[in-house]
DNA sequence: ATAAAGTGACTTTTT
DNA sequence: GTCACTTTAT
């Protein structure tokens, strides 16, 4: 068999590279995926190699399923046997086969967000810490970002008496989740790593297994997915990874694109393979990247090219406002369908947050035309569909507190906190779970604990466990969908939802959609449905089939391409987002950001802003994003107003004044304060000024003070005085 | 025990 | 302006 089906040279050289650590460095297009695939297929059908012994890492689940079907497709057969998922699918896995060295059953749960931060609300409150200091997604963040940094709660450094409440939670929530049999996202790799780490036998176990491993996306790796691949690959050495540092875009995840450095030094013999030509857009689309991408620091250059020639010049608009936004876009896709020239399934609109989607959608349905949209929140974060899970998952592993706490008064069975609140004091007690005593409860007036509560109370809660205990001793036979079928019959949940309400016939459909997906678990059990929901990505719930516009993120952007691209909201502190513009290093993944959005164009780029967006509410004129100004204007349809930041931005700002600032004092004019200058503030000290402007009359000083790091001011405000 | 009304944080990005 | 969560009235 031949297998350089249309691979050039370099891609070729990729795909049959001998033994040993190979790393791959590709430019966005350039057929990376494609070098994974035949990879694979010649390491198979050229190496012999089973597929049994390679194991496959990509991004999303969606990215796996594609490749797999073309590796088949390319080697004629099945690939039986074949690894091929993500990290956290990898570490599901093996964390439940290895679950006797583990703090927790192999029937364990993995915990949603939400969840999560249920729980590190409790660990806050059990502390006695204050909810609004300590916020529970803060603190969370703070664990995750220890845990994908591999630093469990005793070695968690203690620098600050913030980290001390961090640590404290930490250890804290922790146990609740082993309480309650559960994992969270990080856990599954954290608990991977450690396991291949510690445990010598597991680690030869899996290592020899995995002659060969590929990973895909390896820029957007962590510390706990860089231990675990250099464990995994630890007694055969052959390890293929494949990245472009310029497409980072997970650093907030704890992703380290020097990883692919990192790889370089661990792996000194590694052989690297550069693949620069790109099949997927035009020369303008790569010249736009590029300039682009250019202004970051510290990274090399690389030089896209295409032979698909120039291609067409691309389309700059200012809306009015976000509403117009979206009415320009989508009148424009409307009208260009209506000519022939494309079809509805050809364009993508992106955005930097998920809050900007909305004015789209409403666009569309405006129009009365419709889109898809990709994010798996949308579906598994509705309310209905995340009580039937909690049902599945409460059957499934009996000591999951947050899905008990989730259903047994959904819907509505008089059981209320001061109930549940003596039932888990009585738990507490007697030693025993909730589930015990539940299904205990279930026998009625003969139960023990009967006893312990009021009529009332103690009869809805017989009830309750008398569910549940019939659920336990079915569910063995049962399909997930039966199961689900089974639940959904008991509790009655469609009378629960049918409120009359077009909510209440939506919300059902959700539940008849979640069915669906069930069913597709005959052959497969509880478990593996559970664990599928709990780790889709975004990606995993596009339909290709649907021919409609795409919304999504540039984050969810990754790794897809469109003929036609819109990119939204380029304004300073969408995009880049405001949250990054005292991060330089924030800052320049904001730009790759921009870089990934735009290289996903194949032949059409649109870049959109809104003169005025509202936030929390309230409009307010917005500045033209600063990434705008690196994009020569010969490239773009009618030149680049903010080339440079010239003319345009000046104009603007003047103009501002003038409109916004009629009556009031006269603007002051020159800052008070200058860079380099020392400066004392009342609370944090003394610091040194970085920067100082006037900003819509206003004079704003950014002073780094030695123990908290930069912060802005106004002057008018923060009392600073000079130190000499 | 539950529904209604009020409060306050909040928008990056996601497995 | 929205969401989740808390307080309050029934």
């Amino acid at each position: 068999m031949e297998l350089n089906r249309g691979l050039n040279t370099r891609q070729q050289q990729a795909m049959s590279a001998g033994l040993g650590p190979i790393q791959v460095l590709a430019g966005p297009g350039s057929g990376k995926t494609r070098v994974l695939t035949f990879r694979i297929a010649y390491l198979i059908s050229h190496l012999a190699v089973r597929p049994y012994n390679i194991l496959a890492v990509t991004f999303t689940n969606k990215a796996a399923r594609e490749m797999q079907a073309r590796v088949e497709d390319l080697l004629g057969g099945e690939a039986r046997g074949l690894s091929l998922g993500t990290f956290h699918g990898a570490c599901a896995r093996i964390l439940r086969i290895e679950a006797e060295y583990l703090p927790f059953d192999s029937n364990y749960v993995i915990f949603d967000a939400d969840d999560q931060r249920g729980l590190v609300k409790q660990a806050i409150r059990e502390q006695n810490l204050d909810e609004k200091r300590y916020r529970p997604v803060s603190i969370h963040a703070s664990i995750s970002k220890a845990k994908n940094d591999l630093i469990l709660p005793d070695d968690f450094p203690l620098q600050t008496y913030r980290d001390e409440i961090v640590q404290r939670v930490y250890t804290r929530y922790q146990e609740l989740l082993l309480n309650s049999n559960a994992v969270d996202f990080d856990d599954l790799l954290l608990w991977a790593a450690h396991l291949l780490e510690h445990n010598l036998e597991v680690r030869e176990k899996y290592s020899r297994r995995y002659e060969h491993i590929l990973v895909d996306e390896f820029q957007d790796t962590n510390l706990a997915q860089y231990v675990l691949i250099k464990h995994l690959s630890s007694f055969h050495r052959n390890i293929f990874v494949v990245g472009d540092s310029d497409q980072s875009i997970y650093r907030w995840r704890g992703a380290d694109y020097r990883n692919l450095q990192r790889f370089e030094e661990d792996f000194s013999d590694a052989q690297i393979i550069l693949l620069e030509q790109n099949y997927r857009s035009t020369q303008t689309i790569l010249d736009t990247a590029m300039a682009v991408i250019e202004s970051n620091p510290y990274r090399t250059h690389k030089e896209l090219f295409t032979k698909k020639g120039k291609g067409k010049k691309l389309t700059m608009h200012e809306a009015f406002n976000g509403q117009e936004e979206g009415q320009w876009i989508v009148h424009t896709i409307a009208e260009t369908v209506a000519k022939g020239k494309a079809d509805p399934g050809d364009f993508a609109l992106m955005y930097r947050t998920n809050a900007q989607s909305r004015l789209l959608e409403e666009a569309f349905l405006q129009a009365n035309l419709p889109y898809k949209l990709v994010g798996a929140q949308r579906f598994y974060g509705r309310r209905e569909v995340k009580d039937v899970m909690a049902y599945l998952r409460l059957v499934h592993n009996p000591n999951d507190e947050a899905s008990l706490s989730r259903v047994i008064n959904t819907p509505r069975r008089k059981i209320g906190n001061k109930t549940i609140l003596n039932l888990r004091t009585l738990a507490l007690n007697e030693g025993v779970t909730l589930a015990k005593v539940l299904i205990d409860l279930a026998k009625g007036e003969e139960s023990e604990f009967y006893g312990a509560f009021s009529a009332g109370a103690a009869r809805a809660l017989s009830g309750f466990g008398k569910l549940f205990a019939g659920w336990g001793d079915a569910a063995p036979e049962l399909t997930p969908l039966a199961l689900m079928d089974k639940i959904l019959t008991d509790v009655d949940y469609q009378s629960y939802l049918d409120d009359g309400t077009e909510e209440g016939k939506d919300r059902w459909d959700n539940v008849l959609e979640l069915k669906r997906l069930a069913a597709e678990y005959k052959e497969r059990s509880l478990s593996e449905f559970l664990e599928a929901v709990a780790l889709v990505s975004d990606q995993d719930t596009m339909d290709k089939d649907a021919n409609v516009p795409t919304l999504l993120t540039l984050h969810a952007a990754k790794g897809l391409e469109f003929p036609t691209v819109f990119i939204t909201g380029l304004e300073d502190g969408t995009l880049p987002h405001i949250r990054s513009f005292d991060d330089p290093e924030g800052m320049a993944e904001e730009r790759r950001l921009f870089y990934v959005g735009i290289t996903r164009a194949k032949n059409d780029l649109f870049l959109v802003r809104a003169l005025n967006r509202s936030t929390y509410g309230y409009q307010e004129p917005t500045d033209p994003s600063r990434f705008l100004d690196d994009i020569p204007g010969e490239l773009i349809q009618g030149g680049n107003p903010w080339e440079l930041g010239k003319t345009y931005r000046q104009r603007q700002t003047h103009a501002a004044t003038n409109w916004d600032a009629p009556s009031t004092s006269a603007p002051i004019l020159e800052p008070e304060f200058q860079a380099g200058q020392y400066v004392r503030h009342p609370t944090w000290g003394e610091g040194m000024v970085l920067n100082a402007k006037i900003e819509d009359g206003e004079e704003v000083v950014e002073v780094h003070f030695e123990d908290i790091g930069m912060k802005k001011l106004l002057a008018s405000l923060a009392k600073l005085e000079v130190v000499t």
